[in-house]
DNA sequence: CGCGTTATTGACCACATGGCTAATAACACT
DNA sequence: AGTGTTATTAGCCATGTGGTCAATAACGCG
């Protein structure tokens, strides 16, 4: 195998890894042996069991930043970009995923390197919505009067869904996102039901 | 010292390292170091490690519900009880609890009894917001046409807020409590600015 | 083919952890 | 004071961990 193709399998492994256990219980044996190697072969890799989790959070969130960038490149319009950036927090948006980012949440409280990682992830969704909420202003597909409180709001809706639906609790998935849509909707001075056609 | 004290002790210590340095890197030594004991006693109060664990985070959460049920009696006019729940971190405490409580929402991803004690404060949460709110619709104080959901967006905002304070990010924490307080007030029917005046 | 470089292994070390236990100190109660 | 119970300590053990390194296998290239 390839060592590019090696080190990404082994990033991989730490990933799932990592959204199975979580950083502290990542162990350098365990991550080897689901990427099909021995731990000694890590430190060829990377220099230490940090830098192997940082790596791994790294690629996550670059990951999703490009995810979120391929949408803004798209022709879709503001309205339709919208729906793409709150569909993947939704329903099925792979729970897997939800339990990688609270492991992530809660390291960065802990972990002053994974915090600047977890900040640049912030913002890079901040600007995003922002840009979208601005742009369907400027096409007059949306009348919002407050596009940086919006696009907070918008984030905010999305983490607490992924947060509710893990922890449980008597709120069913469905009322969040009626309720998620409802708000954004009139945030966005566009008409109720809007964001509801897919 | 008597042992229900010492008891507490331990799991004062057990909570302020889990709020340092999370569950999994909470070790027996450095819990009885910070109660000032040996790490041989804990043995005596609880069986193994698991249980001083799932008992602190038990604590932590009882005290909660206590809390929030201080609010319920107390004899505030819904206004002044959705004030205090509002607040930068709610009533529960500072970033330091929500440190915790983000440990305790990641590990409830791992581990199955967590999450039980999880959704139990979950939904005492909820039924606190609707509560009042439904007293305020019910006293005229409010006039929310959608309580569940209101309910629902209060604590979603309050948890993304701590999240986002914690994760950091460009949105400066002030404009988080301004839409907040916005997005609530208009959901409750009164005037903008209510909330502000505390 | 031969050779230098890189990838990979397996074994080892020092260390921290959770669990356990025998010995001792403190205590409660008569 | 005496005694049985409880609280507390110190130390041991097996285990798992991250880090290191020499030996070897695989590879690229002249």
């Amino acid at each position: 195998m390839q060592p590019d193709q090696r080190r990404a399998a082994i990033l991989d492994a730490a990933v799932e890894e990592v959204a199975e256990r979580g950083f502290a219980r990542t162990t350098s044996r365990h991550v080897a042996a689901r990427a099909g190697v021995t731990h000694g072969l890590l430190h060829h890799y990377f220099p230490d069991h940090q830098s192997l989790l940082a790596a791994a959070f790294e690629k996550m969130a670059l990951e999703e930043i490009d995810e979120v960038n391929e949408i803004l490149a798209s022709d879709l319009d503001p309205l339709a970009q919208l729906r793409e950036i709150t569909e993947p927090y939704g329903p099925g948006g792979g729970a897997e995923a939800y339990r990688f980012w609270f492991e992530a949440w809660a390291e960065a409280g802990h972990s002053v390197t994974m915090r600047a990682t977890s900040e640049r992830l912030s913002d890079a969704w901040y600007e995003l919505v922002l840009g979208v909420i601005e742009r369907g202003n400027a096409a007059g597909v949306f009348r919002c009067e407050h596009p940086g409180e919006t696009a907070w709001m918008v984030i905010a809706l999305s983490d607490a869904y992924a947060l509710h639906a893990q922890t449980g609790g008597g709120v069913p998935a469905t009322e969040m996102v009626r309720v998620t849509w409802r708000l954004t909707e009139r945030e966005l001075g566009i008409a109720p039901g809007t964001l509801a056609r897919s």
